[in-house]
DNA sequence: CTGGTCACCTGGAAGC
DNA sequence: TGCTTCCAGGTGACCA
């Protein structure tokens, strides 16, 4: 599920309810995510405070001061807050359990990643490759415009490579190449300086607005089912094969591309 | 280096 | 109803 506007809102409806917070005790159920979590976690967790939670890109951060779990939720993951005490269901792999509340990770199809570190995070190899957050300042379309000089593949895919930048993955590439007018298909260093203007202001629009609407709903999105609350934006092309562009009127265009579904309007992208 | 394909895993929807 | 097939919001290993 989650792009970065679904991890963003995670760690936003998160942080209030566990800052400060101490670890009484971890549960590790089902070690055997895309990584393996180690055994040892929950004896390394317990007793220590959390500090604060970051985002990196589509990586949670919970950092403890002396230790950080980075924390990947894959394509299916969540997190959610529960009473303590409450029941695991299936799919429920692991809990960091506090005094009054439980966070607990839920991933069906398990290509999440828990990991552990003793050193600064930003050095941790699923860390240290990243490429530039799309809402930094230093992120313009002079940046990208130099980022994809030397990529002659679509566009599209080379915004989903998060070695570039991070966060953007397959409905906001292509809402994002929607909003600035510029087909998927198009090799990314054949896109003029003024058109990769256009793209750096849809990724960061696209992606805040996002945000903002998972974020009004934070509250119910941790202590519900986890699972609705940060989707409300509607998707102008996204999921939308064969109905008709809100701009224009011509029918949505379904393309795959690199192994993805892309959508995108044949007459309003170039 | 770059770009495309595939595997990892489960579940829901669509097709027969 | 039940079986089969396809698809899903991510990532990195592997190959040409």
């Amino acid at each position: 599920m989650p792009e970065l506007p679904e991890v963003e809102v995670s760690r936003q409806g998160l942080l209030p309810h566990l800052r400060g917070k101490r670890v009484l005790a971890a549960a590790v159920r089902t070690a055997r995510l895309r990584h393996e979590i180690p055994p040892e976690l929950p004896r390394l967790l317990s007793g220590l405070t959390l500090q604060d939670i970051q985002r990196r890109g589509k990586y949670l951060v919970f950092d403890f001061g002396r230790g950080w779990l980075i924390l990947h939720l894959g394509m299916s993951g969540s997190l959610r807050l529960v009473a303590p005490g409450t029941p695991p269901q299936k799919h429920d792999h692991f809990d960091l359990g506090f005094a009054d509340t439980v966070m607990r990770l839920r991933d069906p199809r398990r290509f999440g990643t828990l990991v552990w570190t003793d050193e600064r995070p930003e050095h941790h190899p699923l860390l240290a490759a990243l490429g530039i957050e799309p809402l930094s300042p230093a992120f313009n379309g002079q940046w990208l415009h130099d980022a994809m000089r030397k990529r002659s593949a679509p566009v599209k895919p080379v915004l989903m490579d998060g070695h570039l930048l991070v966060g953007v993955g397959n409905i906001y590439a292509s809402e994002s190449l929607y909003h600035a007018g510029i087909s998927p298909l198009r090799a990314a260093n054949r896109i003029s300086h003024g058109r990769c203007d256009l793209l750096a202001v849809a990724i960061r629009e696209t992606l805040g607005a996002s945000i903002a609407a998972g974020g009004s709903s934070v509250r119910d999105y941790v202590h519900s089912d986890g699972g609705a609350g940060c989707f409300q934006l509607s998707c102008a092309v996204y999921d939308r094969d064969g109905q008709a562009c809100p701009a224009c009127g011509t029918p949505v265009r379904i393309t795959r591309q690199a192994g993805r579904s892309t959508y995108w309007c044949p007459s309003c992208q170039r």
